[in-house]
DNA sequence: AATCTTATGTCAGCCTTGTTGACATTCCAA
DNA sequence: TTGGAATGTCAACAAGGCTGACATAAGATT
């Protein structure tokens, strides 16, 4: 388990599990998601995109070349689903893929010209809200908030976060 | 990348707020919301229900009384959306809709005794998985997990959050 | 060479949950 | 009395999940 930080048993960490705190988290997450995909929403509305378009392109533009199966398993989505958005990527020449080179079974995934504009556009309305987010609440509360989103993942997911984490 | 930094002025937030460390911030946000929701859904499932059901029930029992307006305003979804959720909510004898007292057009929501059965099992559910990330982060990033969330909502979603926050 | 397996694509159909638009009902308030 | 607010309902549609079935190509194994 990630353990990382301070810890229990101090007596302060009593009160601080009460269901009511814990409550507070809970509609914390919900209010702050809605926030933070509310932008790239309003972008894509304009080209007739969902934000299954808007994770594609950006898991594809994090991991260049990245496979078919790669990014089913970082969606967590199926097959059908993902082939409909590709397609319509593809289709409206955001995104390339080529036949694999050692694999010609499988298909590397890149994003055209076209598709880093629109991936940057989206990247960039996201980051503003969480630059403005990170800024009002300064470091601490950032290096937090990693620390507890982490703790939060699935394991395997937690995996795939961290290997993605430092490689650029 | 074609550009890099933001990087105005205040010293010691240069490095911080790279685009790179946000975007960690953005996939962070992604995953963990996937596996705040993992939980409750699994249970949803048992009962043939959706998210969209887990949210109605959380802000019933959370807001005794409320009215569907007051529903609407916290979700954020359109009344036939809301409606259709309701109804079902209603047909299964989870949620009673008893007409206003002072304005009779005004229905008020509560949960009947299997209603707050299911809430309470999911919130439990999502309340364990949110006691181990608090625990494994510790208080101080609790906290700063709370500020950077509550930064990130909409302003207007921001207020509704703090009047939900400290009324029980 | 034949066969098994993997990677991918595609078709069809279903579900939940969001949307709009139109229309009815109830009932408070001016 | 009349206007408008709150609510409900019906219909239609779309996005984006899902499953199942089947096709194709190509790597891997026997």
């Amino acid at each position: 388990m990630a353990q990382s930080g301070p810890n229990h048993s101090s007596g302060e960490n009593l009160l601080f599990l009460t269901d009511e705190q814990l409550r507070k988290g809970i509609e914390a997450m919900f209010f702050a998601y809605r926030g933070f995909t509310a932008d790239p929403d309003r972008i894509l509305e304009e080209y007739g995109y969902g934000r299954a378009h808007h994770r594609a392109l950006h898991f594809i533009n994090r991991s260049y070349g990245t496979t078919v199966n790669n990014l089913l398993t970082t969606l967590g989505v199926t097959k059908q689903s993902l082939n409909r958005v590709l397609r319509g990527l593809i289709a409206d020449g955001l995104v390339e893929a080529r036949v694999g080179r050692t694999d010609r079974r499988e298909r590397n995934l890149f994003l055209t010209e076209a598709g880093q504009d629109l991936e940057r556009k989206l990247a960039e309305a996201q980051r503003v809200r969480m630059r403005a987010a990170y800024r009002a609440a300064g470091p601490q509360a950032v290096a937090g908030f990693r620390q507890v989103l982490e703790a939060m993942m699935d394991d395997d997911i937690r995996r795939t976060y961290q290997s993605l984490k430092d490689n650029r």
